[in-house]
DNA sequence: TGGTTTCCCATGATATCCCATAAATACCCA
DNA sequence: TGGGTATTTATGGGATATCATGGGAAACCA
């Protein structure tokens, strides 16, 4: 299973370049196809992807009224989607507007969702994660049921 | 059946390495596939599964809406999972912020519970078993119903 | 030609691999 | 049954590979 996983915390050095985590370039070389980054709809972070994420989101604009708001709301995400490249050493360029529109500085922090990936500034990031933490623990944890399958489950 | 049971404590050394217990090692050799350890949402301990949970919360979070609180929860386990890699004689190393997270220090206690197993400081786990225990005694029983449920059976 | 991007090499830190050892357990065979 | 020998297991330490990062040179572009 390829997914991206764990959190890492880089550095953007002055050429604005950012090494992505090794395990997710791995991730990414194993889908063949380019990494993609678009801006968040409703958070101040960056999202990171593969293919197959990005021919999601295309098959979920068709499936919907190509007039309504839904489809509005997804084809933003593609027009701010970009194609990625890395240099030999696994490093990305990151454009002035997508380094604004996170708020990013010195570092960055790399947040494995499963299918895709956040890129956050780490004080709003480590933010965002107390208090996630803190409604989880007040009762707040969702129901994962975990019964239905059986065998393979927990090794 | 391939069951996580029994506790083991095993000693962390000055690399951060720690030894699965081999009847773990075998539980997990017996299913393919990595062992992935994550933050627990609610105790002051790190928690060991295999991939079918962690599909779980994949599928999980991809069903629920994008920002609901349910979703942002699932993803924090996600972002402080990690996939552990074991040397030949099964050790994994525990990143820094695991062992920060677990309270960790010389020593570690295994907890299997079942499908899944937990990894404590061995203070806290002590502690935490004589209260549950007390607790049991008096009167606070929790229901075990242990009838035949279709999924958890015949494996 | 100035500014940017892409490529290449260097480096320190970290993680991974490999070998050694001691204790505990399992095994064997008379 | 007893005593001794293999195996397994947990642990330690050194060698090697990988990774993140920095900086310079070449290629590119307007």
């Amino acid at each position: 299973m390829d997914l991206f996983l764990s959190t890492f915390e880089n550095r953007i050095d002055k050429k604005g370049r950012l090494s992505v985590p090794a395990s997710y370039r791995t991730v990414l070389e194993r889908s063949a196809g380019p990494l993609y980054v678009y801006k968040s709809l409703t958070l101040p972070c960056l999202e990171g992807c593969g293919p197959a994420r990005i021919a999601q989101i295309v098959d979920a604009i068709d499936e919907v009224d190509a007039l309504s708001e839904d489809a509005v709301i997804l084809q933003t995400i593609l027009s701010s989607a970009q194609e990625m490249r890395m240099d030999s050493e696994g490093r990305m360029t990151l454009p002035p507007d997508f380094i604004q529109f996170a708020e990013l500085e010195e570092q960055a922090i790399f947040a494995g969702i499963g299918r895709s990936f956040q890129i956050w500034h780490p004080e709003s990031y480590r933010k965002r994660e107390t208090q996630s933490r803190g409604r989880a623990q007040s009762g707040g944890l969702p129901k994962l049921n975990l019964g239905r399958r059986s065998g393979s489950e927990g090794t």
